[in-house]
DNA sequence: AACACCCTCAACCGCACCGCC
DNA sequence: CGGCGGTGCGGTTGAGGGTGT
């Protein structure tokens, strides 16, 4: 007995968006912003889902995302990110602006998995592979559970470095605020987990260890950690005004 | 040229979470 | 407090392009 389904499929169009649907809903959401997902199709004219949408927007049509390749830094980054948080795409797609949660996915399922595996790494526990254990559980990195819990990995903490990115959620953070500006209505969080979270976490993860541990080389950590929180915090401001003034030039183009 | 196989990634599905009533 | 609706998230699928034979 599951839950109804998202909308009434009845008549609604599945499949690859074409270039006329993904216009009427840049210029919907552009002109109106977004008060719920659901009633977004209807409103901007479209055989859609509200789901549907939602999505095409965030992996596809919003215009602060980064296209291309992902660079081998951003590779290492999301296997250090992965250590610590596991499936957790979208917090992980949260340390790279511009980035979605599927894209990253994506690539950690069609590449970075098998460079692991290439170099005899475990994806799943990122540690050395028992290869002949392996050979006997050819599927062991397929076996990520749903809603994978954070503690399995936070053994990894030590390894990681923090967010070091200074761009890190300020793009769309700041595409936010101009919309909220214009239509006067909440945005979809989604695409801009704040920033105090996110903080809060890495601070968390660092508590949690040595609280855990007690070892002055933990409290050095934190202070560390803090400090490289700090940094990171004064670059989003400083690259904040730029950013803003490049959604500006965007949205002039749309209107 | 034709076919098979592989790879990538956009899109979908279903569940979990959260807020509201 | 429980039900419900809206949304977010992670897993999975399948179309389409690329490559090998």
């Amino acid at each position: 007995m599951g839950r109804q389904p998202c909308c009434d499929r009845v008549g609604l169009k599945r499949g690859p968006w074409t270039i006329e649907e993904d216009h009427k809903l840049v210029h919907f959401i552009l002109s109106n912003g977004i008060q719920c997902w659901r009633t977004v199709p209807k409103l901007a004219g479209l055989q859609r889902c509200g789901k549907s949408c939602r999505l095409r927007w965030i992996n596809y049509l919003r215009p602060d995302l980064k296209r291309g390749a992902l660079s081998e830094a951003e590779e290492d980054q999301i296997i250090q990110l992965h250590a610590r948080l596991g499936n957790r795409w979208s917090k992980i797609a949260s340390y790279f602006p511009g980035r979605t949660d599927n894209e990253i996915k994506n690539h950690w399922n069609t590449r970075i998995k098998k460079r692991l595996q290439l170099m005899g790494i475990d994806p799943l526990t990122h540690q050395p592979i028992d290869m002949e254990k392996y050979q006997h559980e050819p599927d062991q990195t397929e076996k990520c559970d749903k809603r994978n819990e954070p503690e399995n990995f936070i053994e990894n903490t030590n390894d990681v470095s923090l967010p070091n990115n200074p761009h890190h959620n300020m793009l769309s953070d700041s595409f936010n605020v101009d919309l909220l500006n214009k239509s006067g209505n909440t945005m979809s969080t989604c695409y801009s987990p704040s920033i105090s979270l996110e903080a809060e976490e890495s601070i968390n993860l660092s508590t949690t260890t040595s609280a855990a541990t007690e070892s002055s080389s933990n409290v050095a950590a934190l202070t560390e950690e803090q400090d490289s929180l700090q940094q990171w915090m004064d670059s989003i401001f400083s690259c904040a005004v730029n950013q803003l003034e490049e959604d500006l030039i965007f949205l002039r183009k749309y209107n």
